[in-house]
DNA sequence: CGGGTCATTGACAGCACTCAAAGAGCGTGG
DNA sequence: CCACGCTCTTTGAGTGCTGTCAATGACCCG
């Protein structure tokens, strides 16, 4: 069986209305669209952030850089996903499409002033932080923590519950994305994934290693300890 | 000169006032206070979240375990700081009082109520809740991506920031507590600090190794890579 | 003074990193 | 359509930073 899927997400049932924000309910908000090439900065950090993002399609990385080019990414936003959240200070990571991405814009002011009033608006913008704080709080356990081994099965698992519910992921990222997102290096998750291979836990489909698909999910979860 | 400095901490200016919580503003907040001894379980992961927490004198320690036991300590809380604040579901650290420590309680019912109709009170629990994830974002830079030296660095002046404003730091927890925050073990964290010490960044002073005087600050900063 | 906890230091091991080479995939242009 | 260059991935060999194991020393408290 030879299936072909291309790096583009299938959108996510999540939407802005997690915000309370739908152009219906608050014409105020402007949504406008804007599309990024391959590779190229959504914006840098410190850079005041006057908008929110919302991925219509493609991926996104989002990272801190240390002077000598040491790379951390703190999340990958997919499909669906809301990111630049950053309480209307400036941006803490530096953005990237990692492939050609289509965000929709939300100016932040108006969420702000849609937020002083509306009580839900403002409950939905925290339960989005606790979400990203959650999600952080998961990453140290895993970057501190976790053997080589434990981080990629983790990672696949992620991918796999966030990536398309079909049984082939099209994973975005590059090896070296993923590594700058688990704290290795491109030739230990490349290593762990033949690793992974070998044992029977996960195949290649078509002509290229971005696709993978996953063969025993339980022998996965069982290789990333739980905490 | 010796300099004798209890593990107990100055109160800091910021407080409950932070969410607009005083007595005062609102009389229906109960603010009770609870002492804890050393080493005890102030809450479990996973346990319902009733109550939210500021340390008035003492120290504690939030922290994820494996299931084999890997520990990693996600935030130290020192007097003055708010913690267990998790939006209302359950606790997703386990909280334990480093040294004797006193805390008082917020019914988190309460806030949620308060938040409701007020929305500087709202605004604080999401800045809050920012702050959290700034620290967290920080720090999986640090775990993926430091060097041990640079770890134990920006360790040390986190808590010379933090701890009170004299030259002398007295530090509550214990190098296992240190490397479990870090991502390390206690041996490398001692190696570490032993290595400082040789470079003259810091020295010791009176009869224990936790109260530590930070004599090169910007050397210190120098070895802490910045991003 | 004695037992327990905590910190330091040394010797050695091992997991992940570095450096390097080869293979695979992809786009472009002749 | 294939050749070519470029990027990405895989795999191997060797190194090194941090972890492991162990012993000693310092401190605390009863």
């Amino acid at each position: 069986m030879f299936v072909r899927i291309t790096t583009e997400v299938s959108p996510r049932p999540n939407s802005l209305k997690d915000l309370g924000m739908t152009s219906e309910s608050n014409p105020i908000v402007s949504l406008n669209e804007f599309t990024y090439k391959k590779g190229t900065e959504i914006y840098g950090e410190k850079e005041p952030a006057d908008y929110v993002y919302q991925v219509r399609s493609g991926a996104v990385r989002s990272y801190k850089l240390l002077s000598d080019g040491r790379r951390q990414i703190g999340a990958f936003h997919l499909a669906g996903d809301i990111f630049g959240l950053e309480n209307g200070k400036e941006h803490r990571f530096t953005a990237e499409a990692i492939v050609d991405t289509t965000v929709r814009l939300i100016k932040w002011q108006s969420l702000e002033l849609v937020a002083e009033s509306d009580a839900m608006v403002a409950r939905n913008l925290l339960s989005m932080t606790t979400s990203n704080l959650q999600h952080a709080e998961d990453h140290m356990l895993l970057l501190g923590r976790k053997t080589s081994l434990e981080r990629v099965a983790a990672f696949l698992l992620e991918m796999d519950k966030r990536l398309s519910g079909v049984d082939v992921m099209a994973l975005p990222m590059s090896r070296r994305d993923i590594a700058d997102y688990l704290g290795l290096t491109l030739e230990t998750v490349s290593r762990a994934i033949s690793h992974l291979h070998d044992l029977g836990v996960l195949g290649f489909i078509g002509n290229t290693q971005r696709q993978i698909v996953l063969l025993d999910r339980q022998q996965l979860a069982s290789l990333d300890l739980q905490n």
